[in-house]
RNA sequence: UGGGGUAUGGUGUAACGGUAGCACGAGUGACUCUGACUCACUUAGUCUAGGUUCAAAUCCUAGUACCCCAACCA
């Protein structure tokens, strides 16, 4: 049987243009399992309800609990977002619960500079992990003491024993697919490892030394079933749990418990675990053979699904921890780090992040994705949301000949209006100055005009926006020959930027032709950073037609950033640009944390894209991020030819 | 070489044995005080080869291509 679409819960998640009755999203194949499940059987199928404990809006509806678990080793990226609104998305749609949580099993890497900042990013995101469909804030390492006891009874059952072959040796043992591993501890008596095992926690034994392994299959064709580590000794201080612990869980052995305590019904993770699923059913039924039913540990379903993966981006932390920490880009948030941070500092609105995964959808196909589409995503909504102004990127000159002058030769000054943003009447307008001098952007004059060119030129005359219709008269040049300045007479009667009709109805005259200006006198100069893809290769680092692998940061765009430092702006920019700060509080240990989330304030430059204000920037000079370019297709014409 | 996965227009996806649909892109045109937006039209696809069936993207067989796995990372 078909199964049915569902509404798209989402008000602001896209809809095709011009399609009356919303289309409803036709479910992915998680939504799918989830049906299945609650269809399975009475109350909730699989996983039961809520009990009335959990309050009316969830109380007797079906089970559906998710959670986001990163390890904080990094800032997350935008691949890190699909699993958050995915994750969160589900919790959301299913009336269920979203936990946050801290996979830091590994101190040797971890940071609490990190945990921050995914706390920030995801609650920027909106995913609030303490909100409506929250969860609750969760860290793995919370869960040590439960996970030590769990692996004291493996061993006692038989099912884990203290190896200590060194990592080497292990490696060397590890067999091929024919050849088995092999190990001479494996059959150790079960008192010797418990005594171990327990010198391991106290500190008897050097980093290396000795580990735990689950006595699973030497020889599974699945190498993770050949006895995997399941901790190993790290002295090494953790940034939650400071020095208490001197062993630690590997993933697959910390993983399903965290998600079992947890309650977590649906634990999605990303492709590469599928091998490791194998693994995480083997350790909860392992801690579960024995037991009274009452005592069994709840047993979660991993599903894996396809991890995002752009065209000309790197995603991976340890290479942008290499970006970093090499000093290739300024720091994590670097506008053109594809990392979350990064992508609020360059001006992107959450609501576009999530109706982009909206977009690309939830599947097990591994597919690139055309960075163009995030883009786009960016566009539509700011096309709706953002206020519309004017910026001259590179200036030149234009003196208004016939514009009226006051008595000490300066042009007079006068206030137009300027509609604040043709996609939203209630966003009104504003007064904006106009004169005798003005900066048009040099790119929109040319002497001698290409065909199709409609901008100024000698003899034409074009619309500054909001203001009036100008005709060029004359040019100014430099001993090469470089047009320097321009000179315009404008027309009074079409103030407002419109031509008024003609004496007996014809109808008023038109100009191809809108250009953006400022007033010369009253521009506000600042900066102005362009950017470009970091990579200028589809795959960084990939194997060329030679089949050598090269390092990605060969790959490097050497101009992805391109710095305009004396912008004339919009002077009404210097107080309505401003990076706001939106907080979100969160609660831990009963203690209420304000989480402060620097959101930039975003602005369309008319005909040149959107663009958003800098933490860089001080009143008189601010500094704005380009967050994408509008479309264009003059440009695209023009580079055909 | 063994195990685990995935193949649908240029790109991302839908289909659950019964009309290959949607979105993005691209192209053409209309509209336009942003060469933007919007609107209209057009474009183009089931990895290959067999088989089952009245009917196959879907089921079967055999190939091919790509991804993941032999950390005391997650």
């Amino acid at each position: 049987m078909p199964h049915a679409g569902r509404p798209v819960l989402n008000p602001d998640a896209p809809t095709p243009h011009g399609a009356s009755p919303p289309e409803p999203r036709p479910k992915h194949f998680i939504e799918q399992i989830i049906d299945e499940h609650i269809a399975s059987g009475p109350s909730g199928g699989r996983w039961g309800v809520w009990p009335t404990s959990e309050g009316p809006a969830r109380a007797g509806k079906p089970r559906v609990h998710t959670r986001f678990p990163p390890e904080p080793n990094g800032y997350l990226h935008i691949g890190h977002a699909k699993s958050i609104c995915l994750n969160h998305g589900l919790a959301r749609d299913y009336a269920g619960k979203f936990n946050m949580r801290f996979d830091d099993t590994n101190p040797a890497k971890e940071e609490q500079e990190y945990v921050d900042s995914i706390i920030r990013d995801v609650l920027w995101l909106g995913a609030d992990f303490q909100g409506e469909f929250g969860g609750g804030l969760f860290y793995a390492s919370d869960y040590f003491a439960k996970m030590y006891d769990f692996a004291e009874e493996l061993i006692r059952k038989g099912k884990a024993y203290v190896c200590e072959l060194s990592a080497d040796e292990v490696s060397k043992r590890r067999g091929t697919p024919s050849v088995p591993a092999t190990s001479p501890y494996r059959d150790r008596p079960v008192e010797e490892s418990l005594r171990l095992f327990a010198e391991m926690k106290a500190g008897k034994h050097n980093n290396g030394s000795m580990t735990l392994r689950a006595k699973i299959d030497l020889a599974s064709p699945n190498f993770n079933l050949r006895d995997p580590v399941m901790y190993r000794i790290l002295h090494e201080s953790h940034q939650h749990t400071g020095t208490t612990w001197c062993i630690y869980p590997m993933y697959d052995w910390a993983h399903g418990i965290e998600d079992s305590l947890e309650g977590i019904t649906h634990s999605v993770c990303t492709l590469e675990f599928e091998n490791h699923r194998p693994l995480y059913d083997w350790f909860i039924h392992a801690i579960n053979e024995g037991r009274e039913p009452a005592n069994r540990i709840h047993h979660p379903q991993q599903i894996e699904f396809a991890k995002l993966r752009f065209t000309y981006v790197v995603l991976s932390k340890r290479n942008l921890l290499r970006m970093v920490e090499e000093r290739t880009v300024h720091g994590w948030d670097d506008p053109r780090m594809p990392t979350i941070a990064a992508y609020r500092r360059r001006g992107y609105h959450p609501q576009a992040i999530r109706n982009f995964m909206e977009e690309v959808g939830v599947t097990r196909i591994e597919s690139w994705i055309d960075l163009t589409r995030l883009e786009n995503a960016a566009r539509d909504y700011w096309n709706k949301h953002a206020p519309r102004t004017m910026c001259v990127l590179r200036p030149l000159r234009v003196t208004i000949d016939n514009w009226p002058r006051n008595a000490d030769g300066t042009p007079t000054v006068e206030m137009l209006d300027f509609v604040s943003n043709p996609e939203d009447p209630a966003a009104g307008t504003r007064k904006i100055p106009f004169s005798g001098e003005l900066f048009i952007e040099r790119e929109d004059f040319m002497e001698v005009p290409p065909k199709k060119f409609f901008r100024l030129s000698p003899g034409t005359e074009v619309r500054l926006r909001w203001a009036y219709f100008i005709k060029c008269v004359s040019v100014e040049k430099d001993a090469s020959g470089n047009v320097t300045a321009v000179h315009c007479t404008y027309d009074p009667a079409t103030r407002g930027g419109d031509a008024p009709p003609g004496p007996n109805g014809e109808p008023p005259r038109k100009v191809k032709a809108t250009l953006h200006w400022i007033s010369a006198a009253h521009a506000l100069t600042g900066e102005v950073r362009l950017f470009d893809r970091l990579f200028k290769a589809e795959e960084p680092g990939a194997a060329g037609a030679d089949g050598a692998k090269r390092d990605f940061m060969e790959d490097l765009n050497p101009q992805s950033l391109e710095v305009i430092a004396d912008a004339k702006l919009d002077p009404h920019l210097r107080d309505a640009a401003q990076v706001r700060t939106i907080t979100r509080s969160i609660v831990e240990h009963g203690v209420t944390h304000t989480i402060p989330i620097p959101q930039p304030d975003v602005f369309q430059f008319e005909r040149l894209g959107y663009f958003a204000i800098d933490r860089d920037s001080t009143r008189d000079k601010p500094v704005f991020n380009r967050t994408v370019t509008l479309k264009d297709t003059w440009a695209k014409d023009a580079a055909k030819g």
